[in-house]
Order: C-alpha cells, then sequence, then structure tokens
DNA sequence: CTGAAAGCGCTTACAG
DNA sequence: CTGAAAGCGCTTACAG
C-alpha cells in the first residue's frame, strides 16, 4: 500500500479510501491510484484491514460433516448468500462430537469471527459460555432450541419423527421399527436421536411398543448403516411391516438390503427416510421421505446475519429471532398398506 | 493479553512466549500467567498475531463444488491432516467455472493464506499469474499437471478413462458409448473430459467411432444427469452394448434408469462409473468402477504442505513434487460380456 | 476531497 | 529466563 500511494503521489489514506469507498475520491485521483494498483498488482492485506477495523469479514460454521450433502448443501446456501457481501466461511467438522465442537469453537474464537454458525442445539457447559460470551451474534441451526443461545434456523426434527410415524400408522401398520445411530459413543447424532424421540413418542400414543427402534452403528449413518440394522431389525422381528430411517442414507442402504434379500418393498414392507436426498427420488422404487431444504436453511441463516451484521447508521438492533423453515411429507413408491393387512 | 500480563504482573512478552513456546518460561512465571489467561478466560487474537507474524495459518483450497462426496473427502483428509498443525481451511467453491476460480483466487490472497491447493490444472492466464506471483506454495489436485505451477497430487484422469475403455473393450463390446457433461457452457467438467478424451483416444485406436460420447447437461453431473444422458443414448443407439458414465453419480442415475425401462444390467448393457462412490457399491447391482481415493488426494496434499510449509531451522527448500496417486479398476456387477456377442 | 497521527494486538529481534 | 522497543499494514477519528 506503501508502494501504491508513493506511485499515485497521494497518502496511504487516499489508497485505502479509493479501496473501501472509492465515491468519496475524486475521479482524478481515483484513476491515479487504479492504474498504480494494477501496475504493481497489489493486492490489499486484509489481515491488516480486520486488525484495525476489528472486523474480519469471517464467519464460522460448525457442522458434523461435510461428507453429507445435506450439510454440504446447507454449507453452499450460506456460503452464496454471505458472498456478495463479501464474507468468507471458517469451516469446522465435528465429527458429530461435542468436545470437537467444543474445540472448535475455541479454535475459531482466535480468528476473531463476525458471527457463529452452529448446527445443532445442544453444546458443552464451556461451548455455551464461550458463545454467549463471545459478543457476536450466534446462529444455531438444522433443529429449534428449547434455549436458544441467541437466533436459530431450523426445523423440529421431533415433529419430523412424529410425521414418519403418523404417516406409517396412517397406512394401517402396527409392526413399525426405526433405523438409528449408537447413544453411548462420542460421536452422537442428536437431531437424529430427536427425530426418533419423536418418531417413538407417537407409536406409545398409538398403544404400540418401542422395541423395534434399533439404535445401532456409529454416527454419521451410511448406506452400509441402512443395511446392517435393517438386518438386525428383521432377525428381533421377521414380521416387521414398515420401517423409519433416521436418515434417506440409512433408508436406501435398507431398500437394497430388501433387494438383496428379496424382500418387497412396499409390498413385503414399508420404508421411508429422511432429507430429501437425490438419491431417494431416483431410486426405483423411489423412497418416501420427509423433505427438509438443506440449502435454504443455509441461505435463510446468511440473509439473517447480513441484517445483524449490517452496520448502516440507521440500523437498530435486531432482536435475537427464530426460524422455522418446516419440512414436507413426501410420499413416493415405498410406502403402502402392508399386503398382510390389506 | 495486556489485562493478562498485568494480573499476572509480567510483560506481554512473557505472556506470548507462555502461548508459544512455553518451554521458554520458567514454571513458576508460567503459571501465574496461565492462572490469569484461564481467570479472564482470553482468547488470544490470531488476526494480530498473523499480521505480525506474517503467517496466518490458513490454507485455502478452492474445489468445484463440496456437494460431491469426492471433493467433500479431499477436504476432510486435508483438514484433518493439517488440523495437528492448527491450520484452517478457507474452502472457496469455483461451480466448475474457471473465471470463478480466479475471482476466489483473488479474495483469497487478500486473506494471506499459507498455501493454495486448487483442484485441476487448468486455470485463466489471470489466475496462473496471481498464482505464480503469490510466493506461497501451491498444490495442484486432481490431475496430472503437464506445466505444474508449484506441486501436484493426483491422478491421470486421462488414464482413467483409458482403462475404462480397455475393460469395455475386454468384455467384447463394440457398440460403446460415454456419458459426459456440456463443454460449451460457462460451468465445464474439465477432468471429466479429460476422462471422456483418455476413453476416446482408445476407442478410436481399436477402430470404432466416437459417436456415442454423449456430452449433455450442465457440469456437476447429478443422478438425473446420467438418467437423462442415458435416453439421450438410447435414442440414438439402441443397440448400445457398453456404457461408461465420467462419474458414479451419473452410472447410478443411468442404472436407475435402465430398471425403470426394464433394461437389465449387465445382461442387456454393461455399465460403469468413475469415483467409487458409496452408492456405487450399495447398489443393486453393484456397479463396476474406477476407484480413486480422494481422501488420500487430501491427507496427502496436507502431509505434503505440512513438510514445505515447516521452518524449523534444518529444514531445507523442498523442490516441487509432483505425487500421482493412482487409480483401480474395481469390477463389480455391472459389467460384463454382452448377450448379444455370447 | 485529502492527509497526519494514533492505534488495532500481537511477534520479531534484540539486549540484558 | 525476561523485557522494552519497533513494527506488521491497514482503518478510525479527526483536522483542514
Amino acid at each position: 500500500m506503501h508502494d501504491v500511494s508513493r506511485l499515485a503521489g497521494v497518502s496511504k489514506m487516499t489508497v485505502s479510501r479509493v479501496l473501501a469507498d472509492p465515491d468519496l475520491v475524486s475521479e482524478s485521483t481515483r484513476n491515479k491510484v487504479m492504474k498504480a494498483i494494477e501496475q504493481l498488482s497489489y493486492v490489499p492485506d486484509r489481515v491488516a484491514g480486520s486488525l484495525s477495523s476489528r472486523r474480519t469479514n469471517f464467519i464460522t460454521a460448525i457442522l458434523p460433516t461435510l461428507t453429507n450433502s445435506n450439510f454440504a448443501d446447507t454449507a453452499q446456501g450460506l456460503a452464496e448468500a454471505m458472498r456478495p457481501a463479501d464474507y468468507q466461511l471458517l469451516i469446522g467438522y465435528t465429527m458429530y462430537r461435542l468436545e470437537e465442537e467444543e474445540r472448535i469453537i475455541r479454535a475459531m474464537l482466535a480468528r476473531r469471527p463476525d458471527a457463529i454458525v452452529v448446527a445443532g442445539t445442544t453444546h458443552t457447559k464451556a461451548a455455551n459460555e464461550m458463545m454467549l460470551r463471545a459478543g457476536i451474534p450466534i446462529v444455531e441451526i438444522w433443529d429449534t432450541p428449547e434455549h436458544p443461545i441467541d437466533h436459530a434456523v431450523g426445523f423440529s426434527n421431533y415433529e419430523v419423527g412424529r410425521a414418519a410415524a403418523l404417516h406409517l400408522l396412517g397406512l394401517g401398520h402396527r409392526r413399525i421399527g426405526a433405523l438409528g445411530s449408537r447413544m453411548d459413543s462420542d460421536a452422537k447424532d442428536l437431531r437424529g436421536e430427536s427425530r426418533l424421540a419423536g418418531f417413538t413418542s407417537v407409536l406409545r400414543e398409538a398403544g404400540l411398543s418401542d422395541e423395534l427402534v434399533i439404535r445401532a452403528g456409529e454416527a454419521p449413518v451410511s448406506y452400509d448403516h441402512g443395511a446392517v440394522t435393517l438386518g438386525i431389525l428383521l432377525e428381533r422381528a421377521p414380521d416387521v411391516e414398515a420401517v423409519f430411517a433416521v436418515s434417506d442414507i440409512s433408508a436406501v442402504g435398507a431398500l437394497m438390503e430388501c433387494h438383496r434379500r428379496g424382500i418387497k418393498v412396499p409390498d413385503d414392507l414399508s420404508l421411508m427416510g429422511f432429507g430429501d436426498f437425490d438419491i431417494a427420488r431416483q431410486c426405483v422404487p423411489a423412497i418416501t421421505t420427509i423433505r427438509i431444504d438443506a440449502e435454504r436453511i443455509g441461505r435463510k441463516t446468511g440473509e439473517l446475519l447480513l441484517q445483524v451484521l449490517d452496520r448502516s447508521p440507521d440500523t437498530e438492533h435486531l432482536p435475537a429471532s427464530a426460524v422455522n423453515v418446516g419440512f414436507d411429507l413426501v410420499i413416493r413408491q415405498t410406502t403402502a398398506t402392508s399386503k398382510k393387512r390389506r
């Protein structure tokens, strides 16, 4: 910048202004400065800029994993929404571990992000305190927190589980199971567990047992998880009529296992998932699922942050908001009234 | 930090040392400082640290999209490898557009990353120059560059295409097609195109025409892309015997389309993909593919950078290196000698 | 419309 | 083992 100002014959302040707010500078000086910038192929140092302006234009996004297209969609939506305002995402992966989330939050705070976006509503005590004290906007996404730290953008995983159970119940099924992951491991899919909890609550209300709700395998779930847990379920209850998998990924794995075992879906077994992944729609038969718009969660979060972080003079401080983006039941070809009861 | 040093009764320099290199400080002062840090829940400001040390510990990773589990795996592998050394990834998505790549590089350079990792070996002229001049290690990944900017970690997409064609040819097929994406759009899958080029070269060498090599639909490919392009291919050549899709995602989509049309795979049609995505293995029938270890590309890149960026005194400057991680043909259930020639 | 001064919170490079 | 000084490259807040 020093070189640029010398070459253009102006002060460093003027160079800074040309970069930050060109209209404040007269056209002739602006041109001189721009030419010098071009000539030296000068790239301003935002590390220095961040330090002196106390604004990094970094947004920390903490997600369980990026190897899940739903979370990748959310990240992409968030990045897309924030890009026009020149924000850069700082992405961290927790691998579904709360201690890892805490570690990431601590490390990220040292980078002085302007806001933190975190998937989930359950955090360690220390993580909660750090976020509370950080003095920056916090957005919890992908669920509806009972006690939000600050803002929230998501949907109720519990209600998703209830909707799934009500759908299967409405088809007349009584022997109903579910496929989720272990909760006695360090890696926990807490939102998947909420869906199972909602699912189970409906079973109980209908006077059914929850003994066919399987929790096995470590988070994150996989195609293989669906295949294996379906096997466990079938061993426990060969007469099972309908199954809800906490993720479409598991549902697809379970469907492929049905193909391999010669189980006809939906004639012998109704099967549904969650997430509306591309593969669920393309599968043969296409999988009944609960759609959530993961990319929209990211975009909504971005739009919210753009408002909250706007520091134009006429903006008043915005109160913490909670956005519920909802979900939809998408009935396709893998759920039907069971043969047995037709 | 000022507060910490006052509370501990030492200079700021000592606080800095406790954080950076605790062994340089006597145990008693170290304890005093640590207690003060704890008490004030002080989090060091790495923005300031980066400015004064001229090292950000940021690594820029530029990928086509994260909504592709292969690239997500690479990102995760890279993040994993760099984490122990406390590096943070700055991820950018090009959406398969070179102009967007250029824009991202320019924006990222202002963040003063310690290195740049970029998928692909083709860049705009300006992007090339910026990377050349940046004065930091550059790693081009996911292909084998003819004229590398600096380091490279990848495999030959051209050879992948050749291996695919040789496999199908070896099964006795003569009417052979391929499914790729358009090259007349802003979004181009250049590595997919290299695979098609290698594939085509083998067809020509075998005296076969390349008229069944379909390029349709915008990058990135999708399940739907596979279904649609297979439809185009079948219209053009109902007697096609074998098909290579540039991605398993397309291959799965094509397989599902075969299911819908009652085309038996591999009896009526041999089908293979690329990438060894989970879904290719879990599909029924399981899809023949070419495996690349995407996560390993990330990890190898991380390990390379750790060496290159090591600034311990006894380390000499490392020359630019090119790592070829190779690939494997994985023969599963979707390729066989065609019925017609049995 | 332009500029001189101070300072953001650290680390580097020295000195003792 | 510890500290005082200078400086990293910008922006803020002022003055003219």
